[in-house]
DNA sequence: AACCACCGACCGTGTGGTCGGTCGGTATAT
DNA sequence: ATATACCGACCGACCACACGGTCGGTGGTT
């Protein structure tokens, strides 16, 4: 005996879908950022795209896929960037666009948030973004590995540079100050910091 | 009709309380290291400590009081560390004295798994750790601050050091150095690299 | 008798995820 | 031109479970 169950009238048209995709990508990144990806509920993404939960589900299979989603447009908006519209940048060069990254990021807090949260996150290896995390750093370390190589090669960076450590510190600082920005935004650029530590390093290894 | 409970035959005597109040700190150290605060249940320390949940829950009144007798228990074990016995260490030596902690931690991979997971999560402010990440941050510049001033007063450090920037890059490092040790344990040193931008920080703005 | 350490049962809430269904639109067959 | 079949988008109801926390106890020690 059970009930029939009521339906609310449709209160407007169903969107192209690939619209609501989009919508909640950019709303599960914002959460993500805040609450972290385990401190969000898929039912609050849900809600703040405007669908239901199985309505938001029906576009993603689970809650991890909608992650992979996240950071994949991550990945698309952030890819070319450091890439270079010629190759990439080479020498101290990779350091200026590093440092552009950077200044990019202190206009999205959110996206800083996002990161900062996930790979902390994904330190722990059953994490469904753990692998990301770890290819993400790899990348980096390469790109600016060579980057790095290349500069000495053309003699703008000096033979006797520590390349790997300067790779480590220089990624260590951008994340460092990313950190220490989201405690006290207002209280510091990470522009600024990050332009005083490569003009440390510049003075120490360059020419 | 209540059935009366029936009680499990008692395993082992009761352990002094004290003893296993300490036990539950350690092992919710270890776990809020590993999977986060938000991520570890408090069920899961009660069992790896030998506790029922209400057992545990009977010594600390809620989680959130558990994860303040373990950042207090922190405090406790590192505060010591970088005082110095005989005041705090000025100039260079506060480098130092940084160098041995981070060296120190390379002992211990679940402190700098419960700091860097507790710093990221914490950065919400409704997270009940957001104030203690918040004051261990400005403690930590402060003290390396006072410690760059002293050493520019004896002259040990240039005057025309950017203090602010050095003291942010610095904490900037050890953090990042930390994640990216967290992710590749055994790809790197942290000592060796905290050294070797130090030995840049020196060769820059010593003497 | 009082106290302490501790436990089992239970509760309300929130979780990720499933299921069966409705609806508007479109392609096709007649 | 109309009927039919199908599809993608979406929803409400529901589920099993895990969560943090409460409550009323027991059993040993003092």
């Amino acid at each position: 005996m059970s009930v029939p169950p009521r339906y609310r009238a449709r209160s407007r048209v169903d969107v192209s879908g690939e619209e609501s995709r989009a919508k909640a990508v950019a709303v599960a990144t914002e959460l993500f950022a805040l609450t972290g990806f385990k401190g969000t509920s898929v039912a609050a993404v849900a809600a703040r795209t405007g669908l239901s939960q199985s309505g938001l589900l029906h576009h993603f299979p689970s809650k991890a896929a909608l992650l992979t989603a996240v950071l994949e447009e991550r990945d698309r908006q952030d890819g070319d960037f450091l890439a270079g519209s010629a190759g990439p940048p080479l020498g101290w060069a990779a350091f200026d666009a590093l440092g552009a990254l950077v200044a990019r990021n202190s206009t999205r807090p959110h996206l800083v948030g996002l990161f900062v949260r996930l790979a902390a996150e994904a330190t722990e290896p059953a994490h469904p973004a753990h692998g990301w995390v770890q290819e993400h750093y790899s990348g980096l370390r390469r790109w600016l590995t060579d980057a790095v190589h290349a500069g000495q090669a053309r003699g703008e960076i000096s033979q006797d540079a520590p390349v790997g450590s300067l790779v480590r510190m220089t990624i260590a600082v951008v994340d460092g100050l990313q950190q220490q920005w989201l405690l006290h935004p207002d209280e510091m650029s990470m522009t600024a910091e990050f332009e005083a530590f490569t003009a440390t390093l510049r003075a120490r290894w360059g020419r």
